[in-house]
DNA sequence: CTGAAAGCGCTTACAG
DNA sequence: CTGAAAGCGCTTACAG
């Protein structure tokens, strides 16, 4: 029934050694006796167990995901950038999601420590101490995903935030001319957040609106706090002229709030957001927003990922690449 | 540097059987024995090497799951429901989707015929006679989820297209009283599409509707399919007093076309969906829709997989579980 | 309860 | 170009 490399071996009159160099597409084999033992194998159904291979090669063509709980929209985005790349070079991928049941340090030590995969792709909001420790320790080559915290020494993959919300918040101070602008941030421990903020002061700051043009309140990045946020906003005595909501998701609850107490956008306020995600372009009228290219960082990481698996050096060096964003224009900021 | 079974024996004064079989957690080890290999293990920083394991052993402690390329929404939520289960079972999970660089096939070929995954979770739309060889030939475990075509012979965990159609249509008769019906049908090749279609004939017949109550376009699943079906059943002289779309995608399209006609929902026409998406919710009015338990599903699979891995016998059995959905309402429908 | 040894299915340096 | 043999790091039936 089950059908190995010895009995291939056998049947095409050769030894195993042949047939695992056929198999590794050695060139070291005749073309005759290449033909030969393919043939046997196709009659005998015969695949090369990838588990024995991984064994002797020590190398398990395999590479680990490690993703945060909270990526919500991303999430497929990221895994088809990753899985397309990985797939094109004939590598495998192990997903592995923390969730209520498990955290991301318990995931990469596992991933890292056991010989189950060859590199990992990291993609936390935060590297704390422990992780970094992990990461140091392993000899196994690991790629950082929009990582935040202490990232240096380690190869990372971000998303250009700063120049995201700088130039959405040129735009509405540019092309629209607004005075003021208020902004709804995300989580103050979260560096995708820290930098769309910065972005937003500094486009003020370009345009000189930084003293009477600035109106901040925190935010979280979810629905209600940006329910919330864009209340407190428009409750101010001075309303804002235009309000950037440091991601999508608050936008869509600045929308609902915008609904209830009947405030028009563009009209009465404008709003714009920042991922792009998918609902976007969905809400009346279609935010205004930045697109983060997700497949592409996924695909690049992978690209990158293998190069430090197949060559040794590469893994040594640090190594950062931001990719950029670009804008992506609805209504909701005033735009035809 | 690297520390492996041999040198923790050694160490700790043991053979590595011992030491295997403390990691096994044999009751065979007297437990002085234990703590004295646990220590050292802990010293030397051991772990056990999973693909060593998995050779010796012939299991992997791996599931596949292959899914297909467009389950947009839902593929979080059915990688979140199978990754959490199988973390608890302490199982690695092996994700493909099929993509622009590949198919169903090949990944399902890949994973049965190797020695990689120890069973697989297929999320197809439609079994054809190929895949059905496949699983058939293959001697590993398969569950199916909501799979359509020949799935006989196989384990499968689907929703209840049919109950959940059937509800959401009733509920428009029943509690609003509409007479006239349309529905935006799904693809004609897909099961779920389907099994829709059924449960609305189903409710129409039952309250005496299907003569001059229904009214039925060809849809897609798509925003765009929604969208131009909603004004083809519009257009027609008898308009009709509530739309069924078969799913909430293409309900999306018909929010849309609704807004570009000025035509008001619920008052001028009722609306609803299938599949309660995430993005539903913030529709206005609120979707009324049918939840779909993707995550469950998932998580269900996974536990009968690993049953069947762990007891051959399950293997031979076909199966099938049928999860009920539920109505979601909301004020699409004409709910306050 | 513990150990020596065979075996899991490959790869690859070495010798020819 | 090809083969015999050691080795990858474990598990487990067998013997004690």
């Amino acid at each position: 029934m089950k059908v190995d490399i010895k009995k291939v071996a056998e049947k095409a009159g050769v030894s195993i050694a042949t047939v695992s160099r056929v198999f590794s597409n050695s060139d070291l084999v005749r073309q005759p006796t290449k033909d030969k033992v393919l043939k046997i194998s196709k009659e005998l159904n015969y695949i090369p167990n990838p588990i024995a291979r991984s064994l002797s090669r020590q190398l398990t063509d395999t590479i680990g995901v490690v993703l945060p709980d909270l990526v919500g929209e991303f999430f497929m985005d990221i895994i088809h950038g990753i899985d397309e790349e990985a797939y094109k070079q004939n590598w495998f991928v192990l997903v592995s999601s923390s969730h209520s049941k498990r955290n991301i340090l318990e995931t990469l030590i596992e991933f890292m420590g056991s010989g189950r995969v060859d590199g990992v792709i990291l993609m936390a909001p935060q590297i704390d101490e422990r992780i970094n420790e992990i990461i140091r320790k392993s000899k196994r080559p690991i790629v950082l995903i929009n990582a935040g915290g202490d990232t240096n020494n380690n190869a990372n993959f971000k998303v250009d935030n700063f120049q995201g919300a700088y130039t959405i918040v040129e735009h509405l101070i540019q092309n629209h001319s607004y005075k003021i602008i208020g902004m709804v941030e995300g989580p103050k421990d979260n560096y995708d957040a820290i930098d769309r903020s910065n972005g937003y002061y500094k486009a003020l700051q370009k345009y000189g609106l930084n003293k009477n043009g600035s109106m901040v309140v925190p935010g979280d990045f979810s629905v209600e706090g940006g329910y919330h946020g864009f209340k407190k906003l428009i409750s101010n005595k001075v309303k804002p002229d235009a309000i950037f909501m440091a991601n999508d998701m608050m936008a869509v609850g600045a929308y609902q709030a915008a609904k209830e107490l009947k405030i028009r956008i563009p009209e009465d306020i404008a709003l714009v957001g920042f991922d792009d995600i998918y609902l976007s372009q969905f809400l009346h009228p279609r935010l205004t927003t930045v697109h983060v290219p997700i497949a592409e960082l996924g695909s690049k990481a992978v690209i990158h990922l293998l190069g430090m698996i197949k060559d040794k050096k590469l893994k040594k060096k640090s190594f950062v690449e931001i990719l950029s964003t670009c804008l992506v224009i609805g209504g909701s900021c005033g735009c035809a």
